[in-house]
DNA sequence: ACCTGAACACCGTTCAAGT
DNA sequence: ACCTGAACACCGTTCAAGT
């Protein structure tokens, strides 16, 4: 048994079944030995879920930045296909998003999206801190997001806030009355890209 | 009993001793009652949680929208507000980012940003959009920040990616080493700031 | 020295049975 | 009809005791 071990354990049992089976008693169990022998290798629960992050990002194929190249959309395409990654384990993202992962790929990750933004002549502070705001923005996306199974009572409840926002009374709630049209219109695509874009163009603004 | 009583009780359990001992046996041990009685009021633990969003959410003091105030400051304002209330509670706002809230507090709120961002002339599909990203924005940052003394082990962790960054080799991770003294610049409230207006910012560029 | 069985101290949710 | 005790099916983490 080894640390790499144990996360290549947990990530299976994760695409099989869901990171809600992921439980250190299951993977002792999936080991052949009792839950306390995983401590020797994770601290806790959550650096596990770090480890498991990290591995899913070197599946990720990340451009070779060079300067000139489109770098926008190119930024675009690595942070949808970061969400996307994320987007079957919503569950794992919202676990990431309190510890934050510092593994290599994920180090990785951040100096690809630094060489876009550079590259793009963003002025160095706006880049440095916008990197951050963009993972933040990918992840936090992909937690929001249930997958369908995942959840699968969410059906009902997931919705509410669009239920809430259809029937909210024009009289009370004037300016939702005003924009319903627009505030659940388009997809999740569509929505991805363009949160990206604003972000992107916030950094890119003169200030 | 009422849902009302549950949520008040909740609420006062989660300032007391933070919202990991806001359990269902809990809360039944403080109505004295058992735990099965609970389900009579609330649909299960996520519901409760959006429940008591919504309340902490009604504290919130939201301007009155004026066309030709300086909306933007006034925005950024609410915005931090709003991600302050919850800094306090970080996990709630984990729990929230999941379910996403529909309460009537919370639909004013939305009402109140949209009502701010179309003062700002900022597009239909742009404010509707916008709403959603900003507040997003708000309970991410506040989950990812955990409070100093919810998790006390956290001291040793939460900072991995920081130390992760000064380490970083300039060979391995070239954009990293070059963005190392601004990566970490800044303070909480300065880098919050930054994010909203970093947004609205980019809901106001033209493209 | 390294590993782990068993225990500690809990969970959310359901449902049969009581009032 | 409404409410709930007790049970079901689990958790993460620790530590004393074994090899």
């Amino acid at each position: 048994m080894s640390r790499e071990g144990v996360v290549a354990v947990a990530l299976r049992v994760m695409r099989e079944e869901g990171l809600e089976r992921v439980t250190m008693r299951r993977l002792a169990a999936e080991l052949d030995t009792g839950p306390a022998s995983l401590y020797v290798y994770v601290r806790n629960t959550a650096e596990l879920h770090g480890a498991m992050l990290d591995e899913l990002v070197a599946e990720l194929d990340q451009p070779a930045v060079q300067q000139g190249e489109d770098w926008r959309e190119q930024l675009i395409r690595l942070l949808c296909s970061c969400t996307e990654l994320l987007f079957a384990y919503p569950s794992l993202a919202r676990s990431v998003l309190v510890l934050r992962p510092s593994g290599p790929h994920y180090l990785r990750l951040i100096d690809t999206i630094l060489g876009l933004l550079l590259a793009g002549d963003v002025p160095i502070r706006q880049a440095a801190w916008g990197v951050d705001m963009l993972l933040q923005q990918a992840i936090s996306m992909a937690a929001e997001q249930g997958s369908r199974d995942e959840a699968a009572d969410a059906e009902g409840e997931e919705r509410a806030l669009a239920v809430a926002v259809i029937e909210a009374p024009s009289g009370t709630y004037p300016n939702i009355a005003h924009v319903r049209d627009e505030i659940l219109s388009g997809d999740h695509e569509q929505r991805m890209r363009w949160c990206f874009a604003t972000i992107i163009d916030g950094l890119c603004a003169t200030r």
